[in-house]
DNA sequence: CGTTTATGGATACTGCTACTATCCATCACA
DNA sequence: TGTGATGGATAGTAGCAGTATCCATAAACG
């Protein structure tokens, strides 16, 4: 397959992919003369791949390629696979709330995991977003929707305990690392837009004049 | 209050606050002289607002003023407000899928909604982002993720449900609108924190060698 | 009362991101 | 043999989210 085919198979302009080459989101083809090169079935996953992570659920490019390399590296854990691709996906954020709101708001988010259960490295950078979140719905004057956080994990941890079984029928790790990273980011574009829908249909319900 | 205390208050540089007067994010001080204006508890609580959705939620300046804009047109019904606040927080994006995969994911999201009974405007921006994701998860050969379209669904209707329950206790409809708003946006912040939380731990539990 | 500091308003500039555009020396195919 | 595509390099662009600078005025302080 040479590029133009590449592009025409993704629907992905020649010069982005020629961006995406350069900036290691795609790997090299195969050079047969220097300045002929084929691709494969590989590189149209690929290019698929990141097109989704890109378009639909806006990840920027830098962290599409942190994700990727965190998938191509097979030779760590797949825990750690994991980590790494979490780590790329939630940018480390200076914190905005005032001391007490997040000291407050931590505390909480720790009794909730414990509750739960849950085992989280406290180095999780979810976890600092989870706790900022909490601490801002409270400076907004939103403490009844903080009444859901359990709900909420709950909910969460049955569809999350789900997919991680659905997922685990995949053959090979590879498959199986790149369906939980796939999942874990398009699955939330997904849960978002339902989320919209609901809310739609149910404010429908409630609140339109009939 | 000047705009120094607001900036202090808030944690938020004054050129930025009047980067977002500028834009129109913020409503002007009341001007006491040319050159002196007075900002109040309002302002503080926008002022917050809009920096919980641009640093935490990462919406895009322009469409938080979109938002505001919706939340501050009272005039208009609630549902109405609701549905302008989601139309600005979903981009119109052009389809990447090819259109047969289109066409499979429409049937089945159509399919889903008329089984959850959900009563959705066939123009409802965030229906094309789900039939787009689904047509990408088959691209993508994640199937198996697609099947349980369901039970998502059912888990944020359940939650939706709630929230609506909890927020329509507020006293007036500014707050009422504004909490539909903020638990709309934030509270997607916190069911993905809370999701990166769960796969975190779950992953943990199965894959991480003892 | 004079001086330092802060303010409102306007304009310009910056750094970053995600591409696009152009060029050129090959190369493949008709 | 010539027409179009390709690989590789370099440069340019549009949009975004602020920052920086300037100025005339106003407030606060000693």
């Amino acid at each position: 397959m040479r590029i133009g085919e590449l592009s025409r198979a993704a629907g992905v302009p020649v010069p982005t992919i020629k961006y995406y080459l350069r900036e290691g989101l795609l790997p090299q083809g195969e050079l047969s003369s220097p300045n002929q090169a084929s691709y494969d079935e590989a590189h149209l996953r690929r290019l698929r791949l990141i097109r989704a992570l890109v378009e639909l659920a806006q990840v920027p490019v830098a962290q599409v390629k942190e994700i990727l390399v965190a998938l191509d590296s097979d030779a760590v854990p797949l825990h750690e696979q994991i980590g790494r691709a979490h780590r790329a996906l939630t940018p480390t954020r200076k914190p905005a709330a005032t001391d007490e709101a997040r000291t407050a708001a931590a505390a909480q988010v720790t009794d909730l995991i414990a509750r739960r259960g849950w085992s989280v490295e406290s180095t999780a950078p979810a976890l600092a977003t989870l706790i900022e979140t909490v601490a801002a719905l409270r400076t907004l004057g939103q403490d009844n929707l903080v009444s859901f956080l359990d709900a909420y994990a709950e909910a969460v941890e049955g569809f999350t305990e789900l997919e991680i079984a659905a997922v685990s029928t995949n053959p090979t790790r590879d498959q199986l690392a790149e369906s939980v990273v796939i999942g874990t980011i398009l699955g939330e574009t997904l849960i978002s837009s339902l989320r919209l829908l609901a809310q739609e249909s149910i404010s429908a319900k409630r609140w339109q004049q009939p």
